[in-house]
DNA sequence: GTTTTTCTGTTGCAAAAGCAACAAACATTT
DNA sequence: AAATGTTTGTTGCTTTTGCAACAGAAAAAC
């Protein structure tokens, strides 16, 4: 997340009401919404954090996306013509906006500056899903679990300037997002420090190559 | 691809030439531009298609989006800061425009209508982008090659509105696509042939369930 | 229209990943 | 502080995937 404006500030401006937008807070593993055709729902997370989540038929979990401050989702990003049901779940405490795509360039009849400002906005938060999408994509088309953990790892790495870093999810979590089986994910971890690639302690991981 | 404007008369209207817009041709095969952090190239594919394709250090090759008419891609999409070189490939034919996503909101000179449109239509294009991007993790985070392919299928179908469809890709490019080994792929499409699941007559799949 | 290159289809074998199941460590709730 | 639920760590076994290699078909280049 890379913002060029205050997204705090941003915010603030919202107490002004304006009149096409809803704010909401859900507690911890409620579902924010589920992803309908055609109501083009946009939302913008405000506090917390939450995942996007695919149940298939054969009830395995795949959490399509994570959310964190500032994030945007709903379903104006997403074809929703497939057969899976998606949901957003809180994954902590969350605050989060919630309005209509369509009405977005509309005007309030206030004229509100929030909503002024929102237009304004929008390329750029959207820009911003692009790329972490792009992201994702990069780390999902590598070959094998290996991979795909120095890959997310190495990115956990550019982000924090550090060779130590604290995973944001739980493991069970970030087996699904990565899209593997997580015992297969766990004997990786293992090999990966038995081989001095990394040191690991919790969810603190250490990288000792490069 | 659904969007609400015609993109050919918005080409059109390049004719006149906005001097921060460049239009390029490029032959198949050919390197229509590499991915070099922070000059925010952000590029529109107007005929023609192309890869953005990801050769990593084992040489492996992973088809990291393919692009067709009207197709935005370049820099601004992508967080550079990874370590494999990102190349877009023509694989066609290709008619380019190029211009520095930093300049999109700068008004040229002659205040040319072409800029001024781009700027209007900017949010959508990157939009349908985001969408095709949700869509490719969708099929990416399928656990095995046959859900990767039967995914991959129904979203053929779906877009054309039929259980026949051609592919747009060869196999092998279907094979990096879905990021998964060429030859495991055939097998698949195979005991998917055995069992009745699809046709199959070179690249015309006709879908026999449901 | 012949040559060269790329793509398709196949296979045996090796390696990787998935599944199932369980115990121990941690968290959360009551 | 007990009880319940969740996450971590591990392993044996099975299934799936990847690799390497090759021949024939198709497409592209000359």
């Amino acid at each position: 997340m890379n913002l060029s404006f205050d997204v705090d500030e941003f915010i603030k401006e919202f107490e002004n009401n304006c009149n096409k937008v809803q704010k909401k807070t859900f507690e911890k593993n409620q579902v924010i919404t589920s992803y309908i055709q055609k109501r083009n729902q946009f939302c913008l997370l405000i506090t917390g954090n939450a995942d996007l989540v695919r149940y298939d038929l054969n009830g395995n979990r795949t959490i399509i996306d994570h959310f964190t401050k500032n994030d945007v989702f709903g379903e104006v990003f997403y074809d929703v013509s497939t057969n899976n049901e998606l949901l957003v779940e809180a994954k902590s405490k969350c605050e989060v906006l919630i309005y209509s795509y369509l009405q977005i360039h509309y005007k309030c009849k206030q004229n509100c500056k929030f909503h002024q400002k929102l237009s304004e906005y929008l390329p750029e938060l959207i820009l911003d899903k692009v790329t972490s999408l792009n992201m994702r994509v990069e780390l999902l088309t590598k070959r094998s679990t290996r991979d795909k953990l120095l890959g997310y790892f190495n990115l956990l790495s550019t982000k924090t300037l550090s060779k130590t870093f604290k995973l944001p999810f739980s493991l069970t979590d970030l087996a699904d997002y990565l899209s593997v089986d997580r015992s297969a994910m766990m004997r990786e971890l293992k090999l990966l420090k038995e081989e001095n690639f990394i040191k690991k302690n919790g969810k603190e991981i250490t990288l000792l190559y490069k």
